[in-house]
RNA sequence: GGUCUGGUAGUUCAGUUGGUUAGAAUACAUGCCUGUCACGCAUGGGGUCGCGGGUUCGAGUCCCGUCCAGACCGCCA
């Protein structure tokens, strides 16, 4: 062993103790007389001193040339301080040096290895080995270590068993872009690696394996966000002889065993909230329910007055906003100016201010009397002190306009406490979207979704209308999970086909397997699939996931460290039989 | 595919209306310093102002194009 202890832990316990420590200078000090390094490893720092008069003299000049990042082994004995640091967890110590070791040199780092570096987004990515050594980055990938550990310790208990499911596996056209791989063996053909297990863990499911779990890499060639990598990890479950709520509870009490292990709350029941009460409360299938700023509909309380711009639009909501009343001209023309943004694309924003002392001002004054924005009032909610904000247009955009609003204006008013933890489930999604596009419909989970049963019916009829057995776990306004109960009847899943565009033959080639399964005694089943990353972002506190994983994709899919993805060679491409267009042909 | 923001010393940034030799902090190097811990003090080196083109007597600054990074929209069954 090239060490007796590690560097967080040494304290006036062991004081008289020879030690050895291994690890990397974070800084000297020179005083001169004395030199003193902060050495540093995965448990913390521990100071060494190295002494003029009590350090061997070769000893001694030789810890002059250590530089930041060094790799050193030191042997020498836990001294108390004079003067102790009470920020540190070993302030109250230090190793008087009498060996020195220099294991590696190593040339300055491109930025600071410290709490809070110097060190811009992209140098980090680009030296992600010299960001791990930092605390933040390091806590953030034990603590998604032990939300790890204790997921599969909690679905172990509860009898699921980890199997494996392969990478290598085929293309549907379905859903996200695949990623695809070339087979040599097979020249011209393509394996595509998973978007997730689905198929392989409800094959498991007719294989008898009952209740299932994996911690799993799955991959999606879309455009990236800051919550969004090409690969990234789900905890995959699927259970056999199970309905909706077996599920819900199930996983509801994994979630809040996460919480209270983690942070030692319990959470309590999570509400339970339809779709249809999403939009309606929320304009979002994710709602943030941490913060009021509830939706009212406000249709009959602000059209027929003359103001065209309502009276024009399908659909009048809006929202009232705590506390800002106060808001000046200026803030207010700022969320307007922020609402018309493209990303946003709204028309514009009605206001109107109810002031403390009760009276009423609006930018529709010329439309709307005291008692008009009093009736708005009590529609709204607002109190007085409040800004309500109001937008008029199509049903659907308008909804998702405001409720963009709503989450910034909690932005701004600092209501999206990352201490607290607000599940819900939202439940009894559509089975299925009109797509304009494409002329047809898609499904809104995935085909293997089954349908509610009592409106199986409808499917002929009028499928839009159809509600599915599905759902999804949002926490603090984040999808963190979705699933739902499967078809599991042949006949049932062939009719879901037929209802989204594919012939039977096509059916039969691309999920032949699944059908051929159905045919064998396929039990009721149904499963839910956890984004980890996102899911120990939120539990850790932040949005951003890339610092719980070590080694991320930038915002265009690319790796900055290693430098991927590249071209092949000529030879690598004429094994598996490919033709690279040049550029400007493409 | 689109919108927006940014790119200046190793790093993080400032740089006014287009005008002399492009600055600060930090990092780095050297020296000093008898208890440092964001140590302190002194001195020093360090620049393809992302790249290409244009306007101009003159461009870090204005215009066009392009590349890179970040946030978002589309997309993500």
């Amino acid at each position: 062993m090239l060490r007796t202890n590690n560097c967080g832990a040494l304290g006036l316990a062991e004081v008289g103790q020879q030690v050895t420590l291994a690890g990397w200078v974070q800084k000297t000090r020179n005083k001169g007389f004395m030199l003193w390094v902060d050495l540093r490893d995965r448990y913390g720092i521990t100071q060494i001193i190295f002494d003029s008069e009590r350090t061997p003299k070769a000893v001694f000049e030789q810890a002059q040339s250590l530089g930041r990042e060094f790799v050193i082994q030191i042997r020498g004995e836990v001294i108390e301080r004079e003067s102790k640091n009470p920020n540190m967890n070993t302030g109250d110590i230090e190793i008087l040096a009498d060996q020195l070791h220099i294991l590696n040199t190593a040339s300055t780092p491109p930025f600071t290895i410290e709490d809070k570096t110097d060190g811009g987004e992209e140098l980090r990515m680009q030296y992600r080995y010299l960001d791990i050594r930092r605390k933040p980055v390091r806590d953030n990938l034990l603590f998604r270590h032990q939300v790890t550990l204790a997921v599969r310790n909690y679905l172990s208990k509860a009898n699921f068993v980890e199997v494996e499911t392969p990478y290598l596996i085929k293309s549907t056209p379905e859903g996200a872009r695949d990623f695809v791989v070339p087979s040599r063996m097979h020249k011209g053909e393509f394996y595509a690696l998973p978007q997730s297990p689905q198929t392989f863990k409800q094959l498991l499911m007719v294989g008898g394996m009952d209740k299932y779990f994996q911690i799993v890499k799955c991959f999606r060639d879309e455009d990236l966000r800051a919550d969004r990598q090409p690969e990234f990890t789900q905890i995959d479950c699927e259970l056999t002889f199970v309905e909706q709520d077996d599920i819900l509870d199930q996983f509801e009490g994994l979630t809040r065993h996460l919480i209270k292990n983690i942070h030692g709350v319990d959470v309590g029941e999570f509400p339970r909230m339809p779709y249809e009460e999403a939009m309606r409360r929320f304009g979002n299938d994710k709602p943030d329910i941490r913060f009021g700023m509830e939706f009212a509909e406000m249709n009959a309380v602000a059209k027929g007055k003359g103001f065209g711009v309502f009276d024009n639009q399908e659909f009048v909501v809006g929202i009232a906003v705590p506390g800002a009343a106060e808001y000046t001209r200026k803030q207010i023309d700022g969320l307007i100016d922020w609402v018309k943004r493209p990303q946003i694309g709204a028309l514009g924003l009605v206001w109107a201010k109810y002031n403390a002392d009760g009276s009423f001002k609006s930018s529709v004054d010329k439309f709307f009397t005291a008692e008009d924005l009093s009736a708005w009032a009590e529609t709204t909610g607002a109190q007085p002190g409040d800004l309500m904000l109001v937008m008029a247009g199509a049903k659907d955009s308008t909804r998702s306009q405001l409720s963009a609003l709503r989450m910034e204006m909690a932005e701004r008013l600092e209501l999206r406490d990352p201490t607290v933890f607000a599940p819900l489930w939202v439940t009894d999604f559509p089975l299925l979207e009109w797509d304009e596009e494409s002329q047809r419909y898609h499904a809104m989970h995935h085909p293997f979704t089954a349908p509610k049963p009592e409106e199986i019916e409808l499917l002929a009829t009028d499928p839009g209308k159809v509600k599915a057995n599905a759902y999804d776990l949002v926490l603090n306004g984040n999808e963190i999970g979705g699933g739902s109960i499967r078809i599991h009847d042949g006949d049932l899943q062939q009719k879901m086909f037929d209802l989204l565009g594919f012939t039977p033959e096509e059916a039969q080639a691309q999920f032949g397997f699944l059908m051929d399964a159905f045919q064998y005694g396929a039990p009721p089943h149904g499963g839910i699939a956890f984004g980890l990353d996102r899911l120990v972002a939120i539990l850790g506190g932040q949005e951003t996931i890339r610092d719980f994983i070590a080694f991320p994709k930038n915002n265009s899919g690319r790796d900055l460290m290693i430098d991927a993805p590249t071209s092949i060679d000529a030879g690598q491409l004429d094994e598996l039989a490919l033709v690279i267009q040049p550029k400007d042909e493409v």
